[in-house]
RNA sequence: GGGCAAGUGGCGGAAUUGGUAUACGCGCUGGUCUUAGAAACCAGUGCCGCAAGGCUUAAGAGUUCGAGUCUCUUCUUGCCCA
């Protein structure tokens, strides 16, 4: 028998789904806007991408197959700091660097056979793209969702940039892995925290979202209820405004705490001692986990408040570490019993610690008690629970006039300025009367210059000879251009809005093509945006929605789905180099020596797939060596995609040697003789088929593929063991048919090269479920005090009566009931019968 | 420290609503074929037991005729936030 010559067949459909557009375009079905995250073109697709594009090509075959109009677009997030640093390294610009790349893994996503409409393709640093972008921040920027504020900002000085405060891990730069700076900067911010609370509350109506993900958005925006109050200096006529989430503790506030940027500091600022403090502080970032870890510390400025509700009662106030301007009010009230930070702030400096939420003890606190309880040592909020406190000294703030109820968002705008060269120019510029404004719309795109030089540290943009110099073009002023770019998840906020219309001139998007296509139906990818990237597309959503009257759309993608890594054990040497898994051999299971020189490595775990550790597998090497079908079907076959996955060589060969056999069961049908009829056999064949037509496609429907694969093994299995005797060759072509179409989405090359040697007509129809053909048999379980004696092949629908016959003539638990008495029955129809006996 | 998931054979994992636990695959064992190996094919494979049978879904309790699934306690792991 001929083996299956994949490389042959590959290459063949995949011309085949390039020239054949695989979209009906009908504009009366259906719509179905599949998207996957784009790739930023590093070099070389890897496992993740695979896995995220071969679940994306799943749905969009499927829906396609079962008739829906299918947008399924690929593209590239193009600009980016990488190109930057291997420019530096290779002396390639950028672009050159970036397009090579693009070649080089679309080729690859190609060899992958995806069913991707690349007509639509887009390329976020191509300036047609970029161009629209700048349009998009004009309308932002006249809708009042653009601002350019002074602020603390995260500083990498190593790459001499500004990072957002995810790019900040463990107080480091998540490149450059040095301690950030706090430092303070000119920068341009979307005001998503517009949004916060639509942001928030629209999260209840993602229903196709997964908890998880909302659950961590909402913390992100993080919504607290609390109040101002504002604490008279003593001596002076001067206030102190605080913001608090715990109002109630207020009789056990023992010291104020200021940001060192508060005004307050005005009376400190030459003082040396001062100065010295600001800067210690300056050093840690401005990340809520870095505040967190860092110690707390103080500078007592020998200053009092008098506490709003305590005659006489005086409270020090501090500057301190952990206190920032930009939350609150940047002043907090320090409750020491209540809040661990406090505590630890008020055992340094030997401050007060006067519990005023009892926790039935009356011991002294090792720890901040910060749980539920009745309020003690509290005037006339004594005896009340937490909550209950909290509204009645609210208000009573707000009826002597001493603040106000406030709610406050942890969510902060979103800084997007990069002092960078690879990414989108801002259109705006500065005239030579301060004023800033934007460029004209019919001026862009403001074009990246090309002549650069990347091989100094700062920003190319600013150090270019002649670009920043330009003029206003409607009156003729000089003006200096913004150097700055974009931060390059602006790019990747608006992306799916323009592949519903990517060639479209005028404007970024065709609002009628974006009402047709948009939400996107099922948008996929990694974990690891759950945060920002979702929530800056929602952000850009929202804000196009809010000025373009013409777009309805509250909400960009419909249903999220988010797959787990692909991961692999990692090798090092006795010298403690990695190695990659092509230079190891395993001898056996627990031993693995280095090819090169024999001598034994260090076995690590499986851990996400990565170029520091070397546990890199090529996509392009697996799909060489088994196929493209076989990496496809191996990827979705081990793990539920939601779940990590972990790569295994003998699993993509034996992925391999599976479809080696459907090809031989195609291959013996085919080349099979004409056999008689039996009609009995006929029926319960095709029965089971439309069983596991409906099992792919529930199983499809929710995402479980790795069960889709289990169930084709079962269809083969079962082929197999069919006696062919009995029913006739178009039967068994028929349902090989039906087989072979389930397997499209899984395995597009060798299905349909399958379904054109049995001659199949409707390639593009997901198979019908006969009606006519359902089992009518069922297994019913026998059970006596609720443990199965036996289990029964019975007829569907078969009632108690006649299984008591069956069970007491002849059945296994036959002799469980004999000279027992039968108590009660539990019955349920063609699952199971229970019988409950008397023990004596 | 807080929040959220999850824990099923040697391994990856299945198990509509509480109703046959361990599907399917990997690995392993034996066999056929082969000079040998590989491939292919056949058979077996949760644990204890010669068997009949008993036990088993991290541990323990509870609800129920019946619990992997629901409730509580404990332990462990992962993720997110701190």
């Amino acid at each position: 028998m001929e083996r299956f010559s994949f490389q042959k067949v590959e290459k063949k459909w995949q011309l085949k789904f390039e020239s054949l557009k695989l979209y009906n375009k009908n504009p009366k079905s259906k719509k179905f806007y599949c998207l996957e995250m784009f790739p930023y073109p590093s070099g070389k697709i890897h496992m993740g991408h695979v896995r995220n594009y071969t679940i994306g090509d799943v749905i969009a075959r499927y829906k396609y197959l079962n008739g829906f109009n299918v947008l399924h677009p690929m593209g590239w997030d193009a600009f980016g700091l990488p190109a930057e640093n291997a420019s530096k390294a290779n002396k390639l610009h950028p672009r050159k660097w970036t397009n090579q790349n693009i070649l080089t893994m679309k080729k690859q996503l190609k060899m992958l056979g995806l069913s991707i409409d690349w007509d639509l393709e887009i390329s976020t640093c191509d300036k047609n793209y970029y161009k629209h972008q700048q349009e998009l921040f004009i309308d932002f920027f006249k809708e009042g969702l653009v601002s350019r504020k002074e602020t603390y900002v995260n500083w990498d000085p190593v790459e001499k940039t500004v990072l957002a405060n995810e790019q900040v891990i463990d107080g480091k730069g998540w490149r450059s892995n040095v301690p950030v700076e706090r430092k303070k900067l000119n920068q341009w911010f979307f005001n998503i925290t517009k949004f916060s609370e639509e942001l928030l509350k629209d999260l209840e109506n993602l229903k196709g979202w997964p908890e998880k993900v909302k659950l961590m958005q909402k913390n992100w925006i993080g919504k607290s209820y609390g109040c101002e109050i504002n604490f008279k200096i003593k001596s002076k006529n001067e206030k102190i405004n605080v913001f608090t989430t715990r109002p109630d503790t207020i009789f056990g506030a023992s010291f104020i705490a200021l940001s060192v940027d508060h005004p307050f500091n005005k009376n400190f600022r030459n003082k040396p001692d001062f100065e010295k403090f600001k800067k210690e502080c300056d050093k840690t970032g401005t990340t809520e986990e870095a505040l967190a870890n860092a110690e707390k510390v103080g500078y007592n400025t020998g200053a009092f408040v008098e506490h709003p509700f305590i005659n006489n009662k005086k409270i020090p106030i501090y500057f301190a570490n952990f206190v920032l301007m930009d939350y609150g009010s940047g002043a907090i009230f320090g409750c020491p019993a209540h809040d661990q930070r406090d505590f630890d702030f008020a055992k340094k400096y030997d401050l007060e610690i006067i519990k005023v939420v009892s926790n039935d003890s009356d011991l002294a606190l090792s720890e901040a008690f910060t749980g539920n309880g009745k309020l003690i040592n509290s005037d006339f909020l004594n005896n009340l629970e937490v909550s209950k406190a909290k509204d009645k000294i609210i208000d009573q703030i707000e009826k002597e006039g001493l603040g106000k109820r406030k709610t406050l968002y942890r969510l902060k705008d979103w800084g997007i300025s990069r002092q960078r060269y690879w990414g989108c120019p801002i259109p705006m510029i500065y005239l030579e009367d301060g004023s800033v404004v934007p460029v004209e719309k019919d001026e862009l795109p403001i074009e990246l210059p090309e002549d650069i030089d990347l091989q100094s540290q700062g920003n190319p943009l600013e150090k270019h000879p002649s670009w920043k110099n330009t003029v206003q073009k409607s009156t003729g002023k000089k003006a200096i251009r913004e150097t700055d770019t974009l931060d390059t998840f602006v790019d990747s906020s608006w992306y799916f809005l323009r592949f519903c219309s990517p060639n479209h001139k005028a404007s970024p998007f065709n609002e009628k093509e974006v009402n047709y296509w948009m939400p996107v139906d099922q948008y996929i990818g990694g974990i690891e945006h759950a945060i920002l990237h979702l929530l800056y597309s929602r952000f850009f959503t929202k804000g196009i929605n809010k000025y373009n009257k013409k777009i309805k759309l509250d909400e960009p993608f419909k249903n999220l789905f988010t797959q787990g890594m692909v991961c692999h054990e990692s090798y090092k040497d006795q010298s403690g180099n990695w190695l990659y898994p092509d230079e190891v051999i395993r001898v056996d299971s627990n031993t693995v020596l280095k090819i090169q020189d024999k001598s034994k490595v260090i076995v690590g775990p499986a851990e996400s797939m990565s170029k520091s550790k070397k546990n890199t597998i090529d996509p392009e090497t697996m799909i060489e060596q088994y196929g493209a079908d076989s990496v496809r079907w191996f990827i979705l076959s081990d793990s539920p995609p939601e779940k990590d996955v972990q790569w295994s060589d003998s699993g993509v060969a034996s992925a391999n040697k599976f479809l080696q056999k459907i090809w031989n069961l195609n291959m013996s049908i085919l080349n099979m003789k004409e056999l008689q009829k039996d009609e009995k056999k006929e029926n319960k064949f095709i029965s089971e088929i439309n069983n596991f037509v409906n099992k792919i496609d529930a199983s499809i429907e929710s995402f479980r593929f790795n069960v889709s694969i289990a169930h084709f093994y079962e269809i083969y299995n079962f082929f197999k063991k069919t006696p062919s005797s009995g029913i006739r060759k178009k039967i068994l072509i028929d349902n090989l048919t039906k087989v072979m179409k389930l397997m499209i989405p899984f395995t597009p090359h060798l299905a349909n090269e399958c379904l054109e040697l049995l001659k199949c007509k409707n390639l593009n129809e997901w198979p019908k479920i006969d009606e006519k053909y359902t089992i009518n048999q069922t297994k019913l379980a026998i059970q006596v005090d609720g443990k199965t004696r036996d289990i029964i092949e019975i007829k569907q629908n078969l009632m108690e009566e006649e299984i008591n016959k069956i069970v007491i003539s002849n059945s296994k638990a036959k002799k469980y009931l004999e000279n027992k008495r039968i108590l009660r029955t539990i019955f349920v129809k063609n699952k199971i019968i229970n019988y409950i006996v008397d023990k004596k």
